[in-house]
DNA sequence: TATGAATGAGACTTCATTCAT
DNA sequence: TATGAATGAAGTCTCATTCAT
């Protein structure tokens, strides 16, 4: 019995973390946020109570680090140099990647996008959210620009609606929406 | 010295409930039924926390009293002779009611439809709602049978699914939304 | 018409007053006193609330009215000339009295013996109940003393003792409960 | 630093709660039920509201719990080997057992004997409490048949009877009720 | 790291009592 | 005399969070 090394401690830190965060998400997901208690995540995720602040700093925490950790995988595909520009080619990565984890994990998408239809989740996170929509909405309508299009900004808001609806759509019936249908649409309109 | 009469006290009771109700619809809509406190509703209602509870059995009794009173309004028209039978006429008095409660109150109903989107609020009412919905859409199924249609219950479900297309796309911008255009495509479709 | 006298209103007063406490006294017995709300006594007597505090100041006065009242029938055939001395035929008027209320009303009986057994109940009288049972008990000590018994406070506690568990079997079943025969051994031993 | 055992957990947690239901019976029985709060039960017992739900899951809950635990008490000596039948030896070792448990705690007696007395308290355990009764009173049926007997179950009810009525003498003064003679004299009747 | 006992603020709800009419 | 709308205090219960072990 050796004992473990740092580096298995760490994983197995994130790995109970990741639990703790689905199971959470399920329950937030499918009865809602203000009706979950904290003691039901962690018995429902086989720990105490205690220990489960260990991981999170408190139930706010816990729903914004699932709210959070979504949008980084939905985000980390745009722009991914970081440059603040966004080329033809970045979009069409970023479509790409959207669609493929969709497909990967369909019924986590259709949880995390139930999460954003319960007014208090969504008021916790509307700042931060707001800031990452405007950066995204600031570089679209640069991109639309150079594009040479009438109205860069409406189109900006349109193709943000467009994932919107999506989204919504996906949440409603994820494992029969047409997902392959739809990116190719996208990707014919907008690359 | 006299006492109120009976038809006084009837004025004074429905005109608080409505005010009650509005101002609940209000506060749930905007900050999620949970997180409202009864405490909050009648404050901002300006009357006690007792007497609310004059007008309504219980928070629950409250969210569904609201629920159950707009989905009176939108379904009144369907039907209006009750005999469980939709024609072309009767179809078309029901879409063209429909729009018009929308038109009249627009942010009213901009509240209302969020409800729904609410899991604990849903899970409340979701019997009453199915069995609603069931009423309706067999009328619907029988009523396009009778248009000599393929696939009547797919069609049916489809009509089902416009409407709810329609509140939730009213509900994030019920001032701009083309309502008119929306109906006379309805009308062009079913009529 | 002719608008009614004074005494007419009078006995009107007291009809409606004797109504409530029978009512209310009704149902503390049955389920107790804290349980029983003020609304519940009004709507089950056919008046209003407001109403009722026309005839009672509190929940306590009418609780303590309805006992006292009873303590009253029971206890004003005890020296009746009020000059604080018993004598053998006031004893004996005491007890045939006392049977005979009994007997008259078997039920209204069972009901008040049962308010005693209800300790909020008991706590809100039991002053007023002590300076009557002192009363009572020095008058029948004198009483036991006059008759040349050895111990005449433990004469006289026996003898209250006695009436006691005579309403606590009475209570129990009042229609079954032989009242001639347990009078007569009354009767018989100190009479 | 490492958590308590399983072991220590547990007594803490027995200890904790017969320390809450000693304090609400006290208080139970002296002043009402319906009276005393979970607040006042909490403070008294020198731990806080909260807790008290920790341990129980009402304040029904609670008072069910004292009535059972002590009828458990009482009726743990009746029928010892389980098998539904009475014997001459059984019902003695019954007597012994039961006087012994009220010599030992009178205090605690009178407070429980207290309990049934209140009208809202036995309300909501009668049923359970009828179901014990038949059980024994069928057992007693059956022991008084095979003592050949004119009519067992009066025998039975009469005997139930005595142990009511020696419940409830004893209540009243538990300190100078005479345990042993009344034991004897029960032995001899029915041993 | 891990447990669950313990707290306290705040939620829902009830009800005796008041008061305008 | 009579009504019931209205109040406010107090009760039951829940739960995020802390902490000793």
């Amino acid at each position: 019995m050796s004992p473990r090394t740092e580096q298995q401690f760490k994983e197995i830190r994130e790995t109970r973390k990741r639990e703790i965060m689905d199971t959470a998400l399920e329950l937030f997901a499918s009865e809602g946020f203000d009706v979950i208690s904290i003691s039901k995540i962690a018995s429902r995720a086989g720990i105490s109570k205690g220990l489960l602040y260990n991981y999170f700093d408190s139930k706010e925490d816990l729903i914004k680090t699932i709210i959070f950790s979504g949008l980084d995988s939905l985000t980390r595909f745009a722009d991914p140099n970081k440059d603040g520009v966004l080329t033809r080619e970045e979009l069409k990565y970023f479509l790409e990647e959207f669609f493929d984890a969709l497909k990967k994990e369909p019924q986590y998408w259709r949880l995390y996008f139930n999460l954003f239809f319960q007014p208090h989740v969504l008021k916790l996170v509307e700042k931060r959210i707001a800031v990452i929509v405007n950066t995204y909405l600031k570089m679209l309508t640069d991109y639309f620009s150079s594009t040479g299009t009438e109205d860069p900004r409406t189109d900006a808001i349109f193709f943000g609606a467009l994932l919107d609806g999506i989204g919504f759509q996906f949440m409603a019936n994820p494992e029969h929406f047409p997902l392959e249908k739809v990116k190719n649409k996208l990707l014919q309109m907008y690359c």
